[in-house]
RNA sequence: GGAGGGGUUCCCGAGUGGUUAAAGGGAUCAGACUGUAAAUCUGACGGCUCCGCCUUCGCAGGUUCAAAUCCUGCCCCCUCCA
C-alpha cells in the first residue's frame, strides 16, 4: 500500500462504523483514478439535520481525495419508505415536488459538499422505465430466506408484525440503483448494511466489481438515546437559526457532548483529547460545549452569527432575563376583567383552562415577574403585561 | 376458506360488573437543585363556570341500581392452518 494510499484510508476510516471491504477499497483507491461514490436520500425530508451530515462529511473526504460522489435522491423508492416496521406505502410525489425538494437539497447539502464534485441523480430516472417484467425479473434474484436475514424483516417477522410485499423490493431497487451508476462505494447509515450489501450482490451478478460498503454510525438526537429524526423531534437541522442551534446544543448532556465532537466536529482526535482532560481537571464542560456549538454555527451560518448566538444565550438564560422577542398577544375582553387561567388559555401558554389552573398550582405562572398563586386572580382590562409559564413560554398580553 | 388472538387515556401496557379519570412504565410538563445541563427529589399529566360538575376505554345499540368490564350487530388489525 502507498503512502499516498494508506493516508486517504487513514482519513476514510476515522469515524466510520464499518468498511466492507477494506482491501478491497484500497485496491481500487490505488488505481488512482477518481471513484464513484454513492449515496442516497429520501425525497420526502429535504430537512437535513446533523444526523445526515455524519455521512456528508465523510462524502467531502472523498471529494476532497478527488473522487465524484452521486447525490442519489430515491424518488421512486420513496413511493416505498424504507422499511422500518411503521411504514406503509407513502403517496408518490409529484415531479414539481420532487424537484423542488431536490433544490432544497442542493442548497442544504452544498453547506459541506462541493458542488463540482457532486452529480444529483434520481432514481425514476431509471426504475420509473422499468416495467412489470423487468420488476419480476429483478424480484428473482433473491429470495424469501435471504430477505428475512434482515434484522429488522427477521425481528417483525419473529414478532408478528406485518411485512408487506412490497417492503422486499426496496432494498432490491437501491442495489440496482447501484448497478445502473456503477458505484465503487456506497455509504449509509448502519441501518443500511443489509440494502448496502444487497448492492454487492446484484452488481456482482451483473458482472461488475461490487461495490465497496462504508457505514457510518447513526448520529444519536438530543435525548442521547433515539436517533436523531426530525419525526422524534430530537434534532438539530442545519438550517436552524443560530441561536436555536446554540440552545439544542447546549441542552445536550454532558456525555452526548463527546459523542457529537466525535462525529461532527472537525477538531483533531488529540484536540478533543486534550479537551476532555480538561474537563477531567475540573473546566466547566459547559465552557467545552460552547465551542462545540460555535464551530457548528460558524459552518452552516458564520463565526458572526456564532458570536451572536453566544452573546445571546448568556444575555437570556444565564442572565435569567426575560427574551426580548416574545410574542405580543392582544386580547379583547367582554368584561372589566378576566380569569388569569382564561388569558392563558387565549394567548396560547397553555392548552387548556385545566392546564392553566395546573399551571398555577404548581408555582409556575408570572406575571410581569410575579409569582401568581391565586387561581382566580383577575387581570383587568386595559392592562399590559409579560406572561411566563414555566421557564420558557412568554409573552406580552395586552387586553383590551 | 377454516381456527384463534386483539382494538384502553400521547405511546407501551394493567384492568373482566361497583371505592376506576381508570395500575405500572415511558414520554411530556412544573417546582427544587443547577451550567436553560445531566442525574436526582417532589408533583402534575381528559375537560369545565375547578374544594364541585361533565365526558372518556374501536363504533352503535342493549341488559343492569351500576359496565372499560356482560349481550347483540358493525368496523379495523394480527397470527396460525389450508
Amino acid at each position: 500500500m502507498s503512502i499516498k494510499v494508506a493516508e486517504a484510508m487513514a482519513l476514510i476510516t476515522r469515524g466510520v462504523d464499518e468498511i466492507l471491504l477494506s482491501e478491497e477499497l484500497e485496491k481500487k483507491l490505488s488505481r488512482g483514478k477518481p471513484l464513484t461514490i454513492k449515496a442516497g436520500f429520501d425525497p420526502t425530508a429535504p430537512d437535513l439535520h446533523l444526523g445526515h451530515t455524519v455521512l456528508l462529511n465523510k462524502l467531502r473526504v472523498f471529494q476532497d481525495l478527488g473522487h465524484k460522489v452521486v447525490f442519489l435522491i430515491g424518488d421512486f423508492t420513496g413511493m416505498i419508505g424504507d422499511p422500518s416496521g411503521k411504514n406503509v406505502t407513502r403517496k408518490p410525489l409529484s415531479r414539481e415536488e420532487v424537484l423542488a425538494n431536490a433544490e432544497t437539497y442542493k442548497e442544504q447539502v452544498y453547506k459541506v459538499l462541493e458542488p463540482a464534485k457532486t452529480d444529483v441523480r434520481f432514481n425514476s430516472e431509471w426504475m420509473g422505465v422499468m416495467d412489470a417484467a423487468g420488476m419480476i425479473k429483478l424480484a428473482a434474484r433473491q429470495t424469501v430466506a435471504r430477505m428475512l436475514e434482515r434484522d429488522d424483516f427477521k425481528n417483525r417477522y419473529k414478532e408478528g408484525q406485518p411485512i408487506a410485499i412490497h417492503e422486499f423490493i426496496y432494498p432490491l431497487v437501491q442495489g440496482w440503483d447501484s448497478v445502473v451508476l456503477k458505484a465503487d462505494v456506497e455509504m449509509g447509515g448502519t441501518d443500511q448494511r443489509f440494502n448496502l450489501l444487497m448492492g454487492r450482490e446484484l452488481q456482482r451478478e451483473e458482472g461488475q466489481e461490487p461495490q465497496t460498503v462504508i457505514t457510518v454510525p447513526l448520529l444519536e438526537g438530543l435525548d442521547g438515546v433515539q436517533k436523531m429524526s426530525k419525526s422524534l423531534g430530537n434534532y438539530i437541522g442545519i438550517t436552524d437559526a443560530p441561536n436555536d442551534m446554540f440552545g439544542k446544543i447546549m441542552s445536550v448532556s454532558d456525555e452526548l457532548m463527546w459523542r457529537y465532537f466525535e462525529l461532527l466536529s472537525f477538531r483533531s482526535a488529540s484536540d478533543i483529547n486534550d479537551l476532555q482532560d480538561a474537563v477531567a481537571k475540573g473546566e466547566n464542560p459547559r465552557n467545552i460545549k460552547v465551542l462545540l456549538a460555535k464551530e457548528l454555527i460558524g459552518r452552516f451560518h458564520n463565526e458572526a452569527a456564532a458570536d451572536a448566538a453566544e452573546q445571546d444565550f448568556i444575555q437570556r438564560f444565564q442572565k435569567n432575563a426575560i427574551p426580548d422577542d416574545i410574542d405580543d398577544v392582544e386580547l379583547t375582553l367582554d368584561d372589566a376583567q378576566l380569569g388569569i387561567s382564561s388569558v392563558l388559555r387565549e394567548a396560547g401558554l397553555v392548552q387548556s383552562t385545566s392546564e392553566a389552573m395546573r399551571m398555577i398550582k404548581q408555582n409556575a405562572v408570572r406575571i410581569d415577574g410575579e409569582r401568581i398563586t391565586d387561581a382566580k386572580h383577575e387581570c383587568e382590562r386595559g392592562s399590559s403585561a409579560v406572561y411566563q409559564v414555566g421557564k420558557r413560554k412568554f409573552a406580552r398580553i395586552k387586553l383590551n
